[in-house]
DNA sequence: AAATGTGTCAACCGCGCGCTC
DNA sequence: CGAGCGCGCGGTTGACACATT
């Protein structure tokens, strides 16, 4: 951070625009003016108030800290529960997010994210809990097919995404029916179908060793391993497609008993029978991107259709190391299965090779849904990426018209009974208003989206068995 | 007590979008 | 149609406090 001195500050003009940390005289100044003149124009108030900062700085500096209404301290139960489902289901859309927690920015939201993150995967545990997840499973199931990929994605927008469509099957009929294949295995399929992902694989390891389902990524000898699926590496973030996956690059595994670890492979690791999971990424490392003008890395996975794994802790190196641990790898997985099917089905029934040669050079360069992108860029002229939007087909043309039902939609998708107003006497916890200038909400703001959760919802998000409160320290190593 | 690690908070930066001209 | 501008969003970084070794 720039020291307060203005060192590093930007000139605009003659003026040389102040940086760091804000004055109590400046913040006076900048109330000041925005009682006079109101909210918006930023750039004007450096101008018209003398102010030496930017309008950008004005404007962070008004919400996140001088603007009405602010609510300081820490985040309730209720405001945590909220947090945690809203973000499994926009992902990182901290605004949105502070759109639903009246009282919170967009910056404290993501703060708070962030280092629960970090702390929950230190310890080994998933992104979010294993409540949440079979709830999402069950949602997503009897959810209309509604592809929508962002990069911030939610887990519940991948699974949308992996079980509804994609560019492939929009633009390559040929493909049609063997992604069809995959798109009902991931329709069909129900959460504990997923959760009971190691007893399937292990069934099919039994009858046919040589299933491409059994490639690396997703199984060992010891059933299912789903930690490279974005499915449970939750929390997709970046612009550029940054997906907030490990692809692992050591093999040591953890020990998913002990919450002080020293490895940053692992993820979310369901196999174990505990279905607690590892989680080691650290949030330094979590973030890694994947090359849009290039998914050849990304694809790049003759194993995935040449044959099973081994398997074995020993493979974990090379699976951490080898896959992109993507959707993709699941839906390859599930559509290598379906080849498979087709291909028996065929067999007997005299009907061309399912796996023919150019279907085969296509499922690699292009394969399905979240693949195939650069291509489907390519053919439709839409950049992709330039929405920040992957696996979309046209007919459902970007996030923001999803997210815009979202909005509406918000207190529907969160599942809760309805808004309900918080009487002036509502406790927000144990929060204490420290700031300067921030105050409790007035009394005339009485609605909000915190719900007054179910006695049933209490047992798992009270004070202390929120996922985050009694998370235990780091120790360091 | 010093060094190191971690958590929290605040602020900055880059990018993209929408609007206006 | 494109440039310029204002603005908002999300990612990142730095400072500081505190905990641990």
């Amino acid at each position: 951070m720039v020291s307060q001195g203005g060192r590093g500050g930007e000139g605009v003009g003659h003026m040389v625009l102040k940086k760091g940390p804000w004055t109590a005289a400046e913040d006076t100044v900048l109330l000041e003016y925005v009682k006079r003149q109101g909210e918006g124009n930023w750039n004007a108030v450096q101008k018209n108030s003398g102010l030496q900062r930017c309008g950008k700085s004005c404007r962070l500096r008004w919400a996140n800290h001088l603007r009405p209404f602010l609510k300081k301290g820490p985040f309730t139960p209720d405001e945590e529960k909220t947090i945690i489902d809203l973000h499994s289901k926009i992902g990182n859309k901290w605004a949105r997010m502070a759109a639903q927690l009246p009282g919170r920015t967009d910056n404290e939201i993501k703060n708070y994210w962030n280092t629960r993150l970090k702390r929950r995967q230190r310890a080994g545990l998933p992104v979010y809990p294993m409540d949440l997840l079979q709830q999402q499973y069950s949602h997503q199931h009897q959810q209309p097919p509604n592809i929508s990929v962002s990069p911030s994605s939610s887990f519940a927008s991948i699974i949308s995404a992996a079980a509804a469509s994609s560019p492939s099957i929009s633009h390559q009929n040929h493909h049609r029916r063997q992604n069809q294949n995959s798109v009902n295995f991931m329709k069909n399929c129900t959460p504990l179908d997923l959760l009971n992902y190691p007893s399937y694989c292990n069934n099919m390891n039994g009858t046919n060793s040589n299933i491409p389902f059994l490639s690396r990524g997703l199984i060992n000898n010891h059933g299912l391993s789903l930690r490279n699926s974005p499915l449970f590496n939750q929390s997709f973030t970046g612009k550029s497609l940054s997906f907030d996956v490990n692809l692992g690059h050591n093999s040591t595994r953890p020990d998913p008993l002990s919450a002080s670890t020293t490895n940053t492979t692992t993820s979310f690791d369901l196999m174990r029978s505990s279905g607690m999971g590892t989680n080691n990424n650290e949030l330094s490392s979590i973030q890694n991107t994947i090359q849009t003008s290039n998914n050849s890395g990304y694809m790049e996975s003759d194993d995935v259709m040449g044959g099973a794994s081994s398997g074995g802790d020993e493979e974990y190196g090379k699976i951490a190391g080898g896959t992109s641990g993507l959707l993709g790898d699941l839906l390859q997985e599930s559509q290598a299965i379906k080849r498979c099917e087709d291909s028996e089905d065929k067999d007997a029934n005299g009907e061309e090779d399912g796996l023919s040669k150019d279907a085969f050079e296509d499922f690699k360069s292009c394969n399905i849904g979240l693949m195939s992108y650069p291509k489907q860029e390519a053919q439709s002229g839409v950049s992709m990426s330039d929405h920040s939007n992957i696996g979309m087909n046209h007919e459902q043309s970007g996030v923001e018209e999803e997210m815009n039902i979202m909005d509406d939609d918000l207190l529907r998708l969160l599942d809760y009974p309805s808004p309900v107003c918080i009487p002036d006497w509502h406790d927000f916890g144990s929060s204490t208003n420290t700031s300067n200038y921030s105050s409790r909400e007035p009394s005339n703001v009485t609605t909000t989206y915190l719900c007054n959760t179910t006695k049933d919802e209490d047992v798992d998000w009270e004070e202390d068995n929120c996922c985050w409160n009694n998370m235990p320290r780091v120790l360091n190593s």
